[in-house]
DNA sequence: CTGAAAGCGCTTACAG
DNA sequence: CTGAAAGCGCTTACAG
């Protein structure tokens, strides 16, 4: 590769100091340099194709305006949808991402932090998996600023941005009763995770029966998903309805519906958690909590950029979801 | 934030010089350097939780081991799918991926090239918009190492991995047509971009009247699709099938369908391009052109750091895609 | 076996 | 209005 042109290449082309070059670069010292000089030295930097080496100003200034992501899994459509969102906000604030997918491990997050850090990262915006509370105790020792996002941990003061997961449960069942469903199943993951906890309370709570509930294993997804849904159909007085705490538990289970030639709703009401294409094609369009997509990344860009400016404020921002009520609920 | 720590730091701590910890810490000199003074040093740089700062080592290296990955849209999920593999490649390689968004633009195209070239990226993956021949000549004029994915400029000599697009879309036209289907419809974008003008051509080749193309332009994707579908239905001899050449498309097609509740494939077989979960869920699971995601992503990634070790070659990989048959195409 | 020193490409306080 | 010089945190050729 040809050499990348420097500062010190404008200035010997000029014959100016390379300190000149870069003020006159920086639109620092206007007025105190004479227009002449300036107009030569950026018309140089033109002709020269010169550009600028964040790598060696990082260096110097200690900040390198790149921020690290880290999301469950890259390829997931809600990771994808707020890396999108969180890409436009920082550019606009001259901020790059690096981003890294974590796969719901522990420590991978923890060698994903690690290498961020090495790539001085000014700060980090994470969703952080289940047992990661010593991440969360290395990030906040080393001082680093970080935002939470999707998930947090309610007993820890961090700044975090999330979505109401009770309140949004409880309006999905709220919805199936209110359209007269009596045996509404839940199907959620097995976890600790304080989001999806906080999804399968919101939902028990108003429910009688705590039996109602499937706990599937992420990495026996489909399996337990029709382990769960069978169980259901099958006790003395069967499911009417279900509500899937997640995207990928509704794909799943919709597609064990399809092969029971289950109707919905005729037989079985449903209710999802997150957009997705697959709801709307569905012969009878999915209900569905909508996430505040826009508002959860630009506020965790928010949130971490005020950190970075002040390392002491410690915010935090929970969103209200939305209800999306189609077909698949609905008589 | 707590300052972080420095080679120099280690160097005092242990009381030996920075060189000695450099060479320590990166195993060079091995065998010259005293066993004692080794484990000291590596010892203090454990204790003193030492993470090596990557920005001062890439200016010196002039290497950042970082790559930039352009993709028409990161919320996309053929983007992330490309993204996660190539991240996880990456990271096998020690590289780490920044990536950005052009959506479709060639502008906005040469803005992420510059602003990556600014991070001092070590090379590109970039899936090219429309009209970027300058964007081109611009990586090709500084000289920096590139590999072009998914799409690429035929006539002009450059790193790519691709798709054999004519070949997927004669074997999808080729299935429709074994299975019975006499009219097919073929819905794509109004587009320059070579690998959609070749799945068309791909299908047209195998068709003798073309005007049973749509040319659906991106940004009145639903209005276009509806309006080109009900010409297909109203022509003399009314289409039996169709096929769409994306996803986007396919899914827009489908809804359509739906709402004009077409039976599929009684009345209209389908395939589509691209998996995704909607295709799945889909009453009449949908037949799709299957792209190897993996080996498109890790032979990117390693023609890219081909080109890197060695900026003179060229290379180049097209790869074979699957039709996976469903009931969406068969009665 | 170990250290002093230069240099990567910038920025910026200081001096003139 | 402009320049010489130090320094960010590393690496590495050179000297001893």
């Amino acid at each position: 590769m040809k050499k990348r042109v420097s500062i010190k290449d404008i200035a010997s082309d000029v014959g100016v100091s390379t300190a000149l070059v870069s003020y006159v670069l920086n639109n620092k010292k206007e007025g105190r340099i004479s227009k002449e000089v300036a107009a030569k030295i950026k018309q140089a930097a033109i002709d020269l194709n010169y550009v600028p080496n964040q790598i060696a100003r990082s260096l110097k200034s200690q900040k390198t305006n790149t921020i690290g992501l880290i999301v469950a899994d890259i390829a997931n459509p809600y990771s994808s949808q707020i890396a999108r969102i969180i890409e436009d906000e920082a550019q606009k604030h001259d901020y790059s991402v690096i981003f890294g997918s974590s796969d719901e491990s522990a420590e991978k997050t923890q060698n994903l932090i690690l290498l961020l850090l090495n790539r001085q990262v000014d700060g980090f915006i994470i969703a952080l998996p289940e047992h990661a509370e010593k991440q969360l105790s290395y990030l906040n020792g080393i001082g680093i600023p970080f935002v939470l996002f999707d998930r947090y941990y309610p007993e820890i003061e961090t700044n975090f941005v999330a979505i109401d997961n009770y309140k949004a449960a409880s309006e999905a069942i709220q919805h199936l009763r209110d359209n007269g469903r009596k045996q509404i199943g839940i199907v959620s993951y097995e976890t600790s995770l304080y989001h999806l906890s906080e999804r399968k309370r919101g939902a028990t709570d108003l429910l009688q029966d705590s039996s109602m509930v499937v706990n599937v294993r992420i990495n026996h997804l489909d399996e337990d998903v029709k382990e769960g849904i069978d169980k259901l159909l099958n006790i003395e007085d069967p499911i009417d309805a279900l509500f899937f705490t997640t995207n990928l538990l509704a794909i799943s289970g919709l597609k064990y519906l399809n092969s029971l030639e289950i109707k919905v709703p005729e037989q079985i009401a449903v209710v999802g958690f997150d957009e997705t294409d697959a709801f709307d094609l569905f012969y009878a369009p999915v209900t569905y909590v909508k996430q505040p997509m826009e508002e959860l990344a630009s506020q965790s860009l928010k949130l971490l950029l005020d950190a970075i400016a002040d390392p002491e404020t410690k915010q935090s921002v929970i969103l209200d979801t939305e209800l999306v009520v189609r077909k698949s609920s609905v008589l």
